[in-house]
DNA sequence: ACTGGATCATTGAAAAAGTCAACGATTGAA
DNA sequence: TTCAATCGTTGACTTTTTCAATGATCCAGT
């Protein structure tokens, strides 16, 4: 594990090939910092960034959630969320409603515009998780996709 | 993808049980912050974090590597790196040593308390990851480490 | 109906992490 | 020998993360 976003993805076979490798929380966090460089390269061309990707894509998804759901489902603060959303709805992509049964709660709705961006976003990741997984058979991603979800939710 | 690792890690049944799952990203970087969480808590008790054990890990491994590998590796600035070990050294678990073939570089070396810390933080690291792969069989786990070195490696 | 404790979105401040350019020392190639 | 490149290091700067506090709102118990 312990892995940052450093823009350098050179390979280091040296290290690569030892028995450090066999480390899963290493292994994740490779995998993941190699996918956000890819993901955020692609997104730079719509002006969002992984974190607001997923912001407009859960806006978008018809699932109506509040900003606290978002903050849980994305692990993030919920301030932080606050600014996500500030920003996004500064440029009309989603828009505020009040909850429907709980006043304090505000859920997150994308705009046209949003779904919009969101459709052309969407696309150019796919082709980001098609290199980054370049290596796997589309069965062997299935199978990656299933152990993560068992991972997290049983 | 655009997950934090904000110490929040209810879970959010809502959303989760929708397709919004289905991407790779998305579960990858969840799965990573649980288990980020869950590898801090427990390397507190050392007075190491996942990237000051990660360091600490490879001084440990034999492999002498230099604070450049170590930086690519870990997907760190080689500044961050300079931080790091200095704070390791500042505690005696690590050694800079010259280079030997180059003395532009410098190889990290852990001490002998260097080894004992990591020894403990390796076994407590242990038990983290069985807790967060507990729904999943030991040959599951090995095929996901699988796919996820191929995923990097090919 | 009323109160007290909890939750929601929000703000703001403080700490940590990430990014970037520059420097001296050293290397390797022309 | 010279010149560009690389290594570790420093320092400045931005972004991200973390945390406490606030007003509005909900809800359980009375």
């Amino acid at each position: 594990m312990s892995i940052g976003h450093s823009v350098e993805a050179a390979d280091t076979p040296r290290l690569a090939a030892s028995a450090i490798a066999d480390d899963i929380g290493l292994l994740l966090a490779k995998v993941r910092a190699a996918g956000s460089v890819l993901n955020n390269r692609a997104l730079a061309d719509f002006g969002l960034r992984e974190r607001s990707y997923s912001v407009l894509r859960l806006a978008c998804s018809g699932l109506e959630p509040t900003q606290r759901e978002l903050a849980d489902f994305l692990s993030l603060d919920p301030s932080q969320i606050v600014a996500l959303i500030d920003e996004l709805e500064g440029r009309g992509l989603v828009a505020r409603e009040q909850g429907r049964t709980d006043r304090r709660q505000k859920i997150v709705l994308a705009t046209r515009a949003g779904e919009r961006l969101h459709a052309q976003a969407e696309a150019a990741l796919k082709a980001c998780e098609s290199e980054q997984f370049a290596a796997l058979s589309s069965a062997e991603v299935n199978s990656l996709r299933a152990l993560l979800q068992r991972t997290l939710w049983g």
